[in-house]
DNA sequence: TAACACGTATTC
DNA sequence: GAATACGTGTTA
């Protein structure tokens, strides 16, 4: 797993203080970047295949955009999370809040957006893809509007972080949170080298190091991490309390007192295919690519057709809702890189 | 086979 | 009761 952009520093110049930055805050590597670019590539291949006309799309009244300000604020206060991410190269941020619709408010129990799908494992890079000449189409459009380097200098080795990178703006939550929630460079720095261990640098593994220990305000999450693909799929991100008392990860916690995944929720017996639960709606699995998405594309034939469609948008429709119903998988996936070890809580 | 339309369960 | 979204039958 590539983390050296957690540590390098070296060539990193954020020409906005509200961009996000990567190497400068810290907590954005614990987003999954290049799945995020596939899956805004998706968007774009999709936009490309129906012909949807962007600026049409943008001007569109999203009704709404206000609950998405409603939403965002109280959770990341300040920040300017209002604006919400665009699959497409919008420049126009006036327009971004629009452009993007809040779903449904997904259950407690599910995972919350951003974190970094499991269907899109990334174990050797988790940003600075878009920077990439040589990268997939989307990216090849970031790094045009950045001046292109060229691709020969290294992915890693220049990080410039212009604020109208679209999906990075996306993560302002992480990096707002970064900002308040001091969860530095410092720390994932240690973390970065933590798992080196004895012939690495030195570090402090964070998964080992609760977040009382450091003295952290109230929510702020702590993100252990290692620099291993072997993490577990399970309580490497932990929120502090008002007593920095660490909330266990409800992924975890499902075996004791959480409340059950969705796709074993009351009414339904294990797996959604027991006796009698043969009718049951299955749920969201929450952990998918689409379930952690959010925001509706607000273009797609069920985001078009949401009155008579009844259909969630395509792109948050759950991978496990599309499977058959007869094969749905009980446990979590037996291996899960590291990119997909983090969960969000609130 | 994917997209669509509709019934309806679920949630708020 | 409205909104959301899953399941399924129909259609292109």
């Amino acid at each position: 797993m590539v983390m050296s952009g957690l540590t390098r520093s070296s060539g990193v110049h954020n020409d906005r203080s509200d961009s996000v930055t990567v190497d400068g805050c810290g907590l954005t590597p614990v987003l999954d970047y290049t799945a995020e670019m596939e899956r805004y590539q998706s968007f774009a291949n999709f936009y490309a295949k129906t012909n949807v006309n962007m600026n049409a799309v943008n001007g569109m009244n999203f009704p709404q955009s206000d609950k998405l300000a409603r939403i965002t604020s109280p959770m990341f206060p300040g920040g300017r999370l209002g604006v919400g991410v665009t699959p497409w190269g919008c420049h126009d941020n006036a327009n971004v809040n629009a452009a993007m619709l809040w779903g449904r408010k997904p259950p407690a129990h599910q995972a919350t957006p951003l974190a970094p799908p499991t269907t899109h494992p990334s174990p050797t890079t988790t940003h600075m893809q878009p920077h990439r000449a040589d990268g997939q189409g989307g990216e090849g459009k970031q790094h045009a509007r950045h001046g292109g380097h060229a691709s020969s200098q290294g992915q890693e080795t220049h990080h410039h972080h212009h604020g109208d990178n679209n999906f990075q703006s996306g993560y302002a939550a992480a990096n707002h949170m970064t900002k308040q929630g001091h969860a530095h460079q410092d720390m994932l720095s240690l973390s970065n080298r933590s798992s080196s261990g004895n012939g690495g640098g030195g570090g402090v593994n964070m998964s080992n190091f609760p977040a009382g220990m450091l003295g952290l305000p109230p929510g702020v999450i702590v993100m252990a991490m290692g620099s291993h693909n072997n993490i577990s799929d399970s309580s490497h991100f932990q929120m502090t309390t008002n007593h920095n008392q660490l909330l266990s990860d409800c992924h975890h916690a499902n075996q004791t007192n959480c409340s059950p995944c969705p796709s074993t929720s009351p009414g339904m017996t294990s797996g959604g295919q027991g006796s009698g639960a043969s009718k049951r709606k299955r749920k969201r699995c929450g952990v998918c690519a689409p379930c952690r998405r959010l925001i509706n594309c607000g273009v797609c034939s069920a985001c078009r057709n949401r009155k008579t469609g009844h259909q969630i948008c395509k792109f948050r429709k759950c991978d496990e809702l599309k499977k058959k119903a007869g094969s749905v998988q009980l446990e979590s996936p037996p291996s899960v890189p590291s990119g997909e070890a983090f969960r969000w809580f609130f």
